[in-house]
DNA sequence: CCTTAACTATACCGATCTGTATACCTTCCC
DNA sequence: GGGAAGGTATACAGATCGGTATAGTTAAGG
């Protein structure tokens, strides 16, 4: 299921486990480069030595907190699809469906990945791979779940997709207007309505 | 032209355009935290003691980084505009065309707006109307040019050109693949095309 | 029983951070 | 000719940064 495999992966005590929930929250929250190790030792109710013995610096703490924000958003994606009608219309939306309530409870600032990325930049850095690595199979889902329904333009299809989500993410973020999400899936439907309207008569 | 006056506005010497440009580069390209006046200096190839007289703290240096980025893009975007056809879909399609131009010119690594947001998010820092203002005249633009072509589904189609936009600049920052604003430009040209067809009998 | 793992508490290190102070040097303008 | 204004150069202050050191506590397991 996850992608990232081979780098970190540490174990994890439970004061290791709080230590990352608190830093997913002021991470994501404040960014990364604004929260100190001692507000997170602090607010995990935890002891600097201990933080250290877990996860040897800080740069680890933020690929702990990439790595298991994108396993967990998988795992959320995938009980979604699983539970979506195996139609392929109902399974792109119910990503959209997915992403939408994902963003009510866990995501009011838009995207982690991309904010992220905002500050790291830096492609030799240990959690580059995890930000680009979720938006590469994201667009990859796409464009797979678009073969099932239109197979000779899936890979324009998927990128279509791509950027209504991604931008609705965005525009979720920054409250451009409301409820981005849903009006993202409204207009990804009526795309899919015209791919499959134009689409079934292949060579 | 601009809209977010009344803030900030410094006295622009030499060497406090010369520290403006410094900084502008350093906090696109590594993120704002990530950048310590010391370094801005040294760039600019100013005294500290120069930066500090004429911007006063760190906090007025990113305020006129993003309030000057802003000024530049809608005077980039006004000439686009400008020199467009007046038809109202080759006006909505000359947006893109300079997104494009921009990003690959000032841009590679998606809308410094909403990487700043990333990192600043707290909604009482004088340069957070700088950010939420361009993305509501965007918006407030699309929704502009969108009623010239179908009226009664302006803020319709005024969002949805808002998400394909965004989208594409994500898509553009993180390299999800290639050309995502010439994707998105086709996407919204076919999005029009449709408007148009379904429109011109209102009421 | 005794080791080991997981922790607390506290103090410290050197580096870097934003911001200031002191002193001097030009150029322009009244 | 004498202030300002806009600079340079350097040194410093206090806070915070990531990271380490020392010492002691608690619980589980062979």
């Amino acid at each position: 299921m996850g992608s990232s495999d081979k780098l970190q992966r540490i174990t994890m005590t439970p004061a290791a486990r709080r230590v990352l929930e608190a830093a997913a929250r002021l991470f994501y929250e404040r960014g990364i480069h604004a929260v100190g190790v001692d507000l997170i030792a602090a607010e995990a109710g935890v002891t600097k030595k201990t933080l250290y013995d877990r996860f040897g610096c800080k740069e680890q703490i933020v690929v702990e907190y990439l790595a298991d924000r994108d396993e967990r958003w998988r795992a959320f994606l995938a009980g979604h699809l699983d539970a979506a009608e195996p139609a392929p219309a109902a399974r792109v939306l119910a990503v959209f469906d997915a992403s939408r309530e994902w963003a009510a409870q866990h995501s009011h600032k838009g995207c982690s990945m991309v904010n992220a990325h905002a500050e790291i930049s830096d492609p030799s850095h240990p959690a580059y791979p995890i930000i680009t690595g979720q938006k590469q199979w994201m667009l990859a889902l796409f464009t797979d779940l678009a073969r099932d329904l239109a197979p000779e333009r899936a890979a324009h299809l998927g990128r279509t997709l791509m950027l209504l989500h991604e931008g609705a993410l965005v525009a979720q973020g920054l409250t451009i207007f409301a409820d981005p999400i849903a009006h993202a899936r409204e207009q990804a439907e009526t795309l899919l309505i015209a791919a499959i309207g134009t689409s079934p008569a292949p060579a």
